[in-house]
DNA sequence: TCCCTGACTGGTT
DNA sequence: AAACCAGCCAGGG
């Protein structure tokens, strides 16, 4: 799994311009990776977006990656960790409802920003 | 530089 | 409803 890396004199790099659309999504607001990634201006590169969120450092940044879920208004799976589950208690507090079957309602709480 | 991988997606079968 | 599959893109070996 790739690692975060900055590029040099700050030049922005796919990944922190996936971080900056993320840092808009508002509370209580939920965006698929496809919708981040075209945002970004990345087209379809929904993967790229789980990757740099993958990437984040643990501590020091303010980028809400537990709003961002798949484009079937669930949390995905990562395999080993609990994160899904954490994820899932962090979009509770914010207000974000999930139905018996995980599920959540992007009708209703999707993220209508970006353009 | 080539090759593989993956917190994905939308269309087809 | 579910499996399949080609596109998508950057990082790491």
């Amino acid at each position: 799994m790739p690692k975060s890396r900055v590029g040099p004199r700050g030049k922005s790099t796919s990944y922190e311009r996936i971080w900056t659309v993320v840092r808009r999504i508002p509370a209580g607001r939920v965006a698929t990776y496809g919708q981040v990634a075209r945002v970004a201006g990345l087209g379809g590169a929904a993967r790229l977006v789980g990757y740099a969120l993958h990437a984040l450092p643990e501590k020091g940044h303010e980028v809400p990656w537990q709003r961002v879920i798949n484009a079937q208004g669930r949390i995905s799976q990562r395999g080993f960790d609990g994160v899904e589950r954490i994820q899932r208690r962090l979009l509770e507090r914010e207000g974000i409802r999930f139905d018996a079957r995980e599920k959540v309602d992007l009708a209703r709480f999707g993220w209508r920003g970006g353009r």
